[in-house]
DNA sequence: ATAAACTATAAGCAAATACTTATGATATAA
DNA sequence: TTATATCATAAGTATTTGCTTATAGTTTAT
């Protein structure tokens, strides 16, 4: 078969005056157009789908069963229609957002706040570590991302948008805790516990004691952030982890964060997404949300 | 939006293989054709359907949704199809039959007999007298008419197809029930119960007696066939009735048909639908079984 | 650095589309 | 019978559609 879109408006509009000139009136054509697309559309089905006795018309039962399916596509149609319209509002959509593991709990903080301004926002929240990030990114799987430190290799649209302070933590009875000022090649001493090889915060963490010229003895390698945050509570070494994910450790005096000199480490969280990807309003809103406001709503006691 | 379905076709092939040099293969066009179209619907839809990130395609939310949609729309179409390939043939389908009131016995019998060979079929059996008949033929409401006398004022097609013998009818008791070759003029002085003025017996009745000079006292006046059977019995007076009512009610006794001299005025059952009327083609089916098997297939006793 | 794999864009064209006007045919209503 | 209301058909046409070919611009793979 092939109907046209064209062929199911006339018809309906024959179905519903039963009346070839009416419908043409309403179409704002001539009869003789009614006529043939009608003539044309059964030709399609293979049987007429009115039927003229006198000077009436009547919808034959094909014509019926037609005139259901009519209605089914139109709805169809113009549900479709509505979706697109909410698709470009930012009223209401969903939003693909991966984040850092480190960066979850501000994340989580404000995406909540985020909610409120966008009522009937649905998100889907992803929380893995820096390789899951980039392959997310490569494979086009997710519109925005929150991490510490842009891939390299890939073309991204890289924003920095809040401070990411890197703290050397301890726990509460490790002997440097006490101590102010420690000097930096003090740490040179001390068993560390570390992020993976491919991590934002190792990467970071690295690069820094390079410059400063201070190998670490990395004893212990660890997939998440609270493993190593649980690893340093558990007194097998020190670790540098992100100033934000630290709030409830140090509330209940698990972890100390160690006066090291030079420290923090000052990074820049980075809102990323690719080069040329389409974002959907409700993304582009969210971006500017971040820039824009993550600063204000997320602040850290000093 | 003014998506045409060659557009909901060239976007279901790039959807499926992602790609449009592979899509454009699948639907023997070029590449910048499938482009082109898919560029047409996007702008139709105010956004885009597909991001390209390097070599890859992706389809963007909006892209998903439409797939969706379009998945729907063309499940419809599909289901549309089918429905008229059914109403097509013969093997299942819809009858629309209405009978006069006085034919219902046989056309009941006949309709079981057709049905054994349309397995599928579902049927509209309306039973209504000559003036209701009539009121659907104008209306269209019906396919086809069993009657016993064609419409006047509308044009029809009508076919005999059977006989139908009209008798005079008594209650076993009628002191003319024992009577053989009764003269015509002796039931001049009969009560006669009959139908009401339009019905098909009435009339076939009138202008028998008419056309033999002879007038009938018309006593009561029913509207219904079994009404009239039973006001003869009660004794309130002798029916003319078709003889093909009355199986029961002479194996029961209850009913004698008289030996009435130029008895039975033999008429003719029709088959009748609307000039012009497109018939489909179980009604065309059931049209031909009548007209060449009813007289097969009913015999009355002789 | 080059080649290979993609899609985008431009120009041009044949065919189909969707009308219009004019006219004819038919059935009901006056 | 005549007028009126309806749909069908024919002929003609402007526009749109849906391509094609040719070419350019990207991005990835070698």
């Amino acid at each position: 078969m092939h109907v046209t879109l064209r062929q199911l408006k006339v018809f309906q509009a024959v179905a519903r005056h039963l009346n070839y000139s009416k419908a043409a009136e309403v179409l704002f054509l001539t009869q003789p157009a009614v006529s043939m697309q009608i003539k044309q559309l059964e030709d399609n089905c293979g049987m007429p789908l009115f039927e003229q006795i006198g000077k009436r018309i009547y919808l034959t039962d094909a014509g019926k069963e037609f005139e259901h399916y009519c209605r089914i596509i139109n709805a169809q149609l113009d549900e479709l229609d509505t979706v697109f319209e909410e698709l470009k509002g930012v009223e209401r959509g969903h939003l693909h957002l991966s984040v850092a593991s480190t960066a979850n709990p501000f994340c989580t903080h404000l995406l909540a706040e985020f909610r409120k301004r966008v009522p009937h926002l649905t998100v889907s929240l992803d929380v893995t570590n820096r390789k899951g990030l980039i392959r997310q990114l490569e494979y086009n799987e997710t519109e925005l991302v929150v991490m510490g430190q842009p891939p390299d290799g890939l073309d991204v649209d890289a924003e920095p948008f809040m401070e990411n302070p890197l703290v050397v933590i301890a726990p509460p009875d490790h002997r440097l805790a006490r101590e102010r000022s420690i000097p930096l090649e003090r740490l040179q001493d001390e068993p560390f516990v570390v992020r993976e090889q491919s991590s934002g915060t190792r990467i970071s963490m690295e690069r820094f004691f390079d410059d400063a010229g201070i190998r670490l003895q990395a004893s212990i390698e660890m997939r998440s952030n609270e493993a190593l945050q649980q690893a340093v509570q558990a007194g097998l070494g020190l670790g540098i982890v992100s100033r934000h994910t630290l709030e409830l450790e140090l509330e209940t005096h698990r972890l100390v964060i160690l006066d090291v000199e030079r420290f923090p480490i000052m990074r820049q969280w980075y809102l990323v997404h690719r080069t040329g990807k389409y974002l959907t309003p409700i993304a582009r809103a969210f971006r500017e949300f971040m820039l824009n406001e993550a600063n204000k709503l997320w602040k850290l006691p000093a």
